[in-house]
DNA sequence: TGCGGCTATTG
DNA sequence: CACAATAGCCGCAG
């Protein structure tokens, strides 16, 4: 394995590195003059460092940041707060609970400072030079940033890594010896790959996403019309939005289109009655009256208005016509990436406006049929895995059922959503019949989340079923919200394992691709989008491909039936050129 | 001002 | 219309 170096970045007062020998080294951002440092000298030794093929250690993602910022692409890293949400699941990560949690603290008792009156000053603080404080826990001070006063300070700081480390070490080997996960090689894959996902979203913010401005004010434009001019024009633009459908009411009817309600009572008006006015539900009442087609329409102007319009772009879109939001290398729940800015959940409208760059080309690369797959390896079922071998996996699951393969592709989707009604679930008896490896293994991971019990995914992620957010979202009784948490965690092993699998594969090709120019610019959940030197597109396309089945390999558990996974990958020039 | 509900978009 | 996410606005409580 390669050697762990521990090391703090602190862009004003340099970095310092670690040795696992314990030897320490500081690197200055020579200051030139009051107002300038120099940290490419600094960004040097780091690149060294990193060329001679260390794993870097660090706190967390904020590392990452400071390093791309200034130049240096980590290669590879252990990163405490991504394997500490691995471990222990949430969405904290920070330095004290990392610490309180390897220490056996309690994460209630972590401080936090104090606004200094009379009466703190008889608590014995101890030696603040020191990174712990008397009560045990990491200094609050230290942690908001005090550790970066001087350069004693910062080494202190970097030499709590080493045991922290270790102690995630044990902690994985422990996760690795639970039923339900794979070996320590599997587990530590995972480790591996979120610390490595870390950096990833460090560049992801730090790059962006090409975006052409024109072509995506044009594509606002059609829809809302031109951007305004004053707070004043804007009023009048909206008001003329709203009477394309008012126009189909009597007159002086003026209401707020806005509020549900409102919109219910206009419905009602022209006798339309509705427990709610979805897009879903207006869609087949579209024929019964002008009014219907004309707020439809008006929803979706109203969407880009205020989500993916103008004002989008002037906050999100740089003026290197680069998109960025924030990067989270896994959420709270089952572990997948999220990000701000719509960058997850941007309208397919807007798609062509993400445009690469001149002399570049976009490679795409979506995993087909990812879930699926993934509930086919991690449960061991052999049939299923046999299944995995063909280009669409619905098709040999259609024809053991003797259903057709919209009905097999439902039925599939609602076992691992916990669906029990419609169609999937008609079909559902014969998967529990073909595929009863399969189907126990949701069922257990369901019963098991009813329970209340934590789950954890074949590469080693907790699922954490005490976190408030079930019972937080539906306050129904006691027997729906335990129906909820079974479907939660039904899912969770399923969605979660398919995220390991993402960041392995996602972490491999961004390595692979590093040394053409080439570099990822989205991730999302089962996509990669790759911006290149149209030189070298090839290139990456087998590089991608290549990637999966490594990461496939190192992920997976192994089995007498290999799961086959795929991605369907393509050259374009524009988002909007694929599927 | 904060928060639940409703709505819409994506995988 | 089941699983996950971000994000906007409305209506209401405090």
């Amino acid at each position: 394995m390669a050697e762990l170096v521990a090391v703090a970045v602190d862009p004003v007062q340099g970095a310092v590195t670690i040795r696992s020998d314990g030897d320490a080294e500081h690197h200055s951002a020579q200051h030139h003059d009051a107002q300038h440092h120099d940290t490419t000298s600094m960004a040097h030794h780091l690149g060294r460092l990193d060329e001679a093929g260390v794993r870097w250690l660090w706190w967390n993602a904020a590392t990452a940041r400071a390093l791309v910022t200034l130049g240096v692409r980590p290669r590879r890293c252990w990163d405490l707060g991504a394997v500490h949400r691995m471990l222990v699941g949430g969405s904290s990560s920070g330095p004290e609970v990392v610490w309180a949690h390897l220490n056996g603290l309690d994460p209630s008792t972590i401080p936090t400072i104090q606004p200094v009156d009379l009466f703190s000053q008889s608590i014995d603080a101890g030696d603040p030079e020191t990174p712990v404080g008397p009560d045990g826990h990491v200094r609050p001070e230290w942690v908001e940033g005090a550790w970066t006063s001087s350069h004693d300070r910062m080494e202190r700081w970097a030499r709590l890594l080493f045991t922290l480390q270790a102690a995630q070490e044990r902690e994985l080997a422990e996760r690795a010896a639970l039923e339900s996960t794979g070996t320590m090689s599997h587990v530590r894959t995972t480790a591996f790959a979120e610390s490595a996902t870390e950096v990833i979203c460090a560049e992801l913010e730090h790059d962006g996403l090409p975006f052409d401005r024109t072509v995506g004010e044009k594509i606002v434009a059609g829809f809302v019309g031109r951007r305004p001019t004053s707070p004043g024009d804007e009023t009048v633009l909206l008001a003329a939005l709203d009477r394309a459908v008012l126009a189909h009411l009597p007159e002086g009817s003026h209401l707020d289109l806005r509020s549900p309600d409102q919109v219910k009572s206009l419905l009602r008006r022209v006798g339309i009655e509705v427990p709610d006015t979805r897009a879903w539900r207006l869609e087949a009442l579209r024929d019964t009256h002008p009014v219907v087609d004309a707020l439809l329409e008006w929803r979706r102007a109203e969407r880009i208005r205020t989500t993916f319009g103008y004002g989008w772009i002037d906050e999100h879109v740089g003026a290197d016509g680069r998109l960025r939001g924030r990067w989270s290398g896994s959420d709270g729940s089952a572990g997948r990436m999220t990000a701000t800015a719509g960058l997850h959940n941007m309208p397919s409208e807007m798609r062509p406006a993400i445009v690469a760059e001149p002399g570049h080309v976009f490679v795409r690369a979506d995993l087909g049929q990812i879930e699926p797959r993934v509930l086919a390896a991690v449960s061991g079922d052999l049939k299923l895995a046999a299944a995995t071998h063909d280009a669409d996996m619905y098709a040999p699951i259609a024809e053991r059922l003797r259903v057709g393969r919209d009905i097999a592709k439902v039925a599939v989707l609602g076992a691992m959503y916990g669906q029990t009604t419609g169609k999937g679930a008609e079909a559902l008896h014969g998967l529990e019949r073909e595929y009863p490896i399969a189907m126990n293994h949701l069922r257990r991971a369901d019963e098991s989340a009813q329970g209340g019990h934590d789950l954890a995914t074949h590469g080693g992620r907790r699922i954490t079923m005490s976190s408030d957010h079930v019972d937080g979202m539906s306050s129904g009784d006691v027997r729906a919200r335990a129906a909820a948490r079974g479907r939660y965690g039904r899912n969770a092993i399923v969605q979660g394992a398919a995220a390991e699998l993402f960041k392995t594969w996602a972490i491999l090709v961004r390595a692979r691709i590093a040394p053409l120019g080439a570099g990822i610019v989205l991730c999302l959940h089962d996509e990669l989008v790759i911006h290149a030197p149209a030189a070298c597109a090839d290139d990456v396309v087998v590089l991608v491909d290549a990637s999966l089945q490594e990461a496939a390999a190192r992920w997976a558990p192994p089995s007498e039936v290999p799961v086959h996974f795929l991605a369907d990958t393509s050259i374009i020039g524009r988002w909007s050129d694929a599927k």
